[in-house]
RNA sequence: GGGCGAUUAGCUCAGUUGGUAGAGCACUCGCUUCACAUGCGAGGGGUCACAGGUUCGAGUCCUGUAUCGCCCACCA
């Protein structure tokens, strides 16, 4: 193709919506079992259906576009699954936001009308990542997308349900819950986040009498939760307290009596040694409470209001009655003091509110016969995790796992499948409301009004999505999956309960891998955020860069399992890249007119020396790359691929090729070109899953590559590595030849040669090298501007020369007109210099008897070999030395 | 309180069985040479956090310390 054909820059803009169009359109995502191959799975984490991409996406999602395309290209069965999560709070705290700006409330509608809204909603703005994923270049099966709310998956929700409670394994009750003031519902534990504050430790006396000052004096960081105090717990072993303990003391405002108890919990040490009692606020006290059987007393309601029975206070909010509190303590001489003190205090996940501990009636999953099941899976191996640290952190959740609260007080979610009898309440799990009350008879029944935690749908995900319950064809086939990669901040929410469910509904882990990445963060190490406004938005820097750029810098800068600092600026890396990959094939195509790749015959074409290098240099990348893939060292692989580009293809062997590009047609030639055009094409096929769209498009207009649906490059098969290929000899030669090239484009600026003109040189070399030297010496002269050059063992050194030692190679600059003796005996001096330091070590290694003895002999010969080079070198510099200093007189 | 990760060139980071320390960016010098200035060529720059230990040999293995970061945890 003429190359005028292709712009001179690579423009991904141009191509980007053809090529994806053409991947859709062929039907080349789309999975179905296949008898007769493997099914390679993979499942998108769901995301927010609310949610727009972000960084932590792009990262997340370009893994497994990678994963998708390389498993899908070694001939897989590749699906990948994708879909949204209907992501109860958050979405709708969206929509009772938008209710809000028009107006209305949620209230005010009404359930059902809310619902319809929430629906509505998702049917405008629902798919706004979807295509965003696409744009990135995702190869999702999309005729498979679903919603965790669709019909099939709330039918598996409730399955699951069903199933547990039938098992006894979900019940219901009043306990202390994480409660969210401002969204209104429960959360569970994982919902809540811990954040290190400077609180302050009040020290509250308890009077003996009403009136007085003279008590017990406890320590609290929240005054505000005293009118809810039933009790004051003293250690029963503290000779401080011996005397009070049964005694009892008075709550501050609204002096009700309250006794003195002794319980082992309370710590001497801590504060003044005891603690006040509040069952209905604290999750300690809840404890500690039953055990005494004392009667918790609500003093905050749902909203983070002081309710009645918070007498003076009530009807404040939580904070400011905390403020109050402390004010009149202090007038009425019951606080002691007050210290600073730091500690950890919860907030809601979705809104940051401060949560507060509430004594509510909820939904439980028993956890323990879940996970124990789940704690085998890894300990036996039949799950794992990369890198592996993350077992320890998965097997310590799992052990020390406590019941999960699945009750949401929201009206978006799949609402729990519980009826209660109208006359006795009695509570009837199934599918739709039952016909009559199992214990009354009664036939009117009350749906329960909460809905279950989104995570109780998507931990069914990898089977749910596949058809379950039913036995679908698909589910057979696809389930397990093989591969999962997400963030670590899912690793509980999500990762560990879908192993248990996988087990527990599948009788099979649902993955046997699962890689986790690092975390998007900006160039200061922040978690980027809306709020801090460092986060990128990734679509523009898809406009700016491209998709592809974007794509294999993500990659480039991710090592396994570390955290990635992100700035836009190191997007140029990918683009770059890319752009060199667009030049390099611009440059090849315009040397392939005539060329028929189909008609090549390998076995007759007359390689050279720089074919068979680079041929050896492309099956250790193909096997190097194919490795990392393998074990999840996607950097690694990206980075092989670069260097072997850039740094071997394009800087070296298309320089060689050139020589041949612009020879007269003839076998060697066609040998350049079918080369060219062998590594082009691997490498194209090798770079398809990091950058796809750049490598589809140039595959379209390759000879021998098609755009036509059924050799797309997504469905072409993926390299294999050909032993044959490599070539020891000629690989050692090449080296030789680049580093020679080096060494007289070294001493052409250390010698203030000018750029455009040549040089002579002189290349006195081994009798065994000199052979292949003078093969390719035709690269010498192109290579590094050289004009007469002279080859062999016994050459005469020029008159006057600038010398350098290359391996077993002297290297002698000639230069007929003025030289700066000076500059060169000096530029001679730090050379000898350098390899006497060398030199050095290794004669004082060489010199130690222990490592002649202890190290294994082919490193001690090894190091002789390389004394004696060293040696050999030096000795020919200070030759060359001693010839300039003679000619200098 | 427990666990984990990090500490290598000015910056961001690679470095998988221990055997001569690497890349990109930045920097210096020189080049618009017929694929590419998103480029080409040549350079400078590192006691691999610190202290011990194992070893002929340690960035790499072991122990401890320091600093930073993350996760988990019911001392109010």
């Amino acid at each position: 193709m003429p190359i005028r054909e292709l712009e001179r820059t690579f423009d991904p803009a141009l191509v980007e919506g053809r090529i994806y169009k053409a991947w859709k359109d062929s039907g080349q995502f789309h999975a179905r079992p296949t008898p007769a191959r493997k099914p390679f799975t993979i499942m998108i984490p769901p995301p927010n259906v609310t949610g727009i991409l972000h960084m932590g996406h792009v990262l997340d999602n370009t893994i497994q576009d990678v994963v998708i395309r390389f498993r899908r290209m070694q001939g897989w069965e590749a699906l990948w699954q994708p879909g949204t999560d209907h992501a109860g709070i958050a979405t709708q705290n969206v929509v009772e936001k938008k209710l809000r700006d028009e107006g209305t409330s949620r209230k005010e509608l009404g359930r059902e009308e809310f619902v319809a809204r929430v629906w509505k909603w998702r049917e405008e703005y629902g798919g706004v990542i979807i295509r965003q994923l696409q744009r990135l270049g995702a190869s999702c099966d999309w005729e498979r997308e679903r919603f965790t709310m669709d019909e099939g998956l709330s039918s598996a929700v409730e399955e699951a349900f069903l199933h547990l409670y039938a098992k006894g394994l979900i019940y219901r009750g009043h306990y202390i819950v994480n409660w969210c003031p401002r969204c209104q519902t429960a959360i569970s534990d994982e919902e809540v986040e811990h954040v290190d504050v400077e609180g302050r430790l009040h020290f509250v006396t308890y009077p003996f009498e009403i009136g007085g000052t003279e008590g017990i004096t406890v320590a609290t960081t929240r005054p505000e939760t005293i009118l809810g105090d039933v009790a004051v717990a003293v250690n029963p072993a503290d000779e401080r307290y011996q005397a009070l303990i049964g005694k009892s003391v008075h709550v501050p405002f609204i002096d009700r009596p309250i006794p003195i108890i002794a319980d082992d919990y309370v710590e001497m040490e801590f504060g003044a040694g005891a603690l006040k009692v509040t069952p209905a606020h604290d999750i300690n006290d809840f404890e500690l409470g039953k055990r005494h059987h004392l009667e918790p007393i609500v003093v905050i309601d749902e909203t983070g209001t002081m309710n009645a029975a918070a007498g003076p206070f009530a009807g404040q909010d939580r904070f400011v009655a905390r403020k109050g509190v402390v004010h009149r303590l202090k007038e009425m001489g019951l606080l002691a003091r007050v210290e600073n003190h730091a500690m950890s205090l919860g907030h809601c996940h979705r809104c940051n509110t401060v949560i507060e501990p509430l004594l509510s009636r909820q939904w439980f999953v028993k956890m323990g016969p879940l996970a124990e099941p789940a704690i085998r899976a890894l300990k036996s191996g039949r799950l794992q995790f990369a890198p592996e640290h993350w077992n320890k952190v998965y097997l310590n959740w799992m052990t020390n796992i406590r019941d999960w609260c699945i009750s949401r007080q929201l009206w978006w979610g799949h609402r729990i499948p519980v009826w209660y009898c109208d006359q006795d309440a009695t509570p009837h799990a199934g599918r739709g409301a039952p016909t009559a009350c199992t214990i009354c008879g009664g036939a009117a029944f009350t749906q329960d009004p909460d809905v279950l935690d989104t995570w109780f749908s998507s931990w069914l995900w990898p089977f749910s999505t596949l058809g379950w319950p039913e036995r679908t064809k698909d589910l057979d086939y696809f389930y397990p999956t093989q591969y999962l990669t997400t963030g670590p901040d899912i690793i509980f929410f999500w990762v560990a309960r879908m192993v248990m469910a996988g087990i527990e509904f599948m009788d099979r882990e649902p993955f046997p891998v699962v890689y986790l990445h690092g975390i998007v963060r900006d160039e200061q190490g922040r978690k980027m955020s809306k709020s801090l406004g460092n986060s990128p938005d990734p679509l523009d820097l898809i406009d700016r860069y491209g998709a592809d750029a974007l794509r294999y810098t993500m990659i480039l800068l991710t090592p396994s399992g570390q955290d990635v600092l992100f700035s836009e600026k190191k997007c140029e890396v990918g683009r770059n890249f890319a752009n060199k990959i667009w030049n390099a094939s611009r440059l090849a195509l315009s040397h392939m007119e005539g060329f028929d790749p189909a008609a090549t015959d390998w076995k007759t074409l007359p390689l050279q020396d720089v074919d068979r290098w680079i041929l050896s240099r492309l099956d250790e990348t193909v096997e190097s790359v194919t490795g990392s893939l393998d074990t999840f060292r996607y950097n690694e692989a990206a980075r092989d691929l670069y260097e072997f580009a850039w740094g071997d293809f394009c800087d070296w062997y298309l320089e060689f090729a050139k020589q041949l590009f612009y020879a007269e047609p003839g076998p060697e030639r066609t040998a350049a070109q079918a080369v060219t055009h062998e590594v082009l094409a691997t490498l194209l096929h090798l770079l398809h899953p990091f950058q796809p769209f750049i490598t589809e498009e140039l595959w379209s207009v390759l000879p021998g590559g098609s755009s036509d649906g059924a050799s797309l490059l997504i469905r072409r098969p993926w390299p294999v590595s050909i032993p044959e290929r490599r070539d020891d000899a000629a690989s050692a030669g090449v080296a030789h030849l680049k580093e020679i090239i080096t060494s007289i484009r070294n001493l052409r600026i250390e010698m203030n040669v000018s750029p455009g003109k040549n040089v002579d040189v002189v290349l006195k070399a081994r009798p065994n090298e000199s052979g292949i030297l003078s093969r390719l010496s035709g690269y010498v002269r192109s290579l590094a501007k050289v004009g007469d050059l002279v080859i062999g063992p016994e050459v005469a050194r020029p008159e006057v020369a600038a010398a350098a030692v290359v391996g077993e190679t002297e290297v002698f600059l000639s230069l007929t007109g003025a030289i700066d003796l000076t500059a060169e005996s000096a530029r001679l001096n730090r050379e000898i210099d350098k390899i006497e330091k060398l030199a050095q070590s290794v004669e004082k290694k060489l010199a130690n008897e222990d490592f002649r003895a202890k190290a294994p002999a082919e490193v001690v010969e090894a190091e002789g070999e390389r004394l004696k080079l060293l040696r050999d070198t030096r000795a020919r510099l200070a030759d060359n030395l001693a010839i300039i200093s003679g000619g200098a007189k």
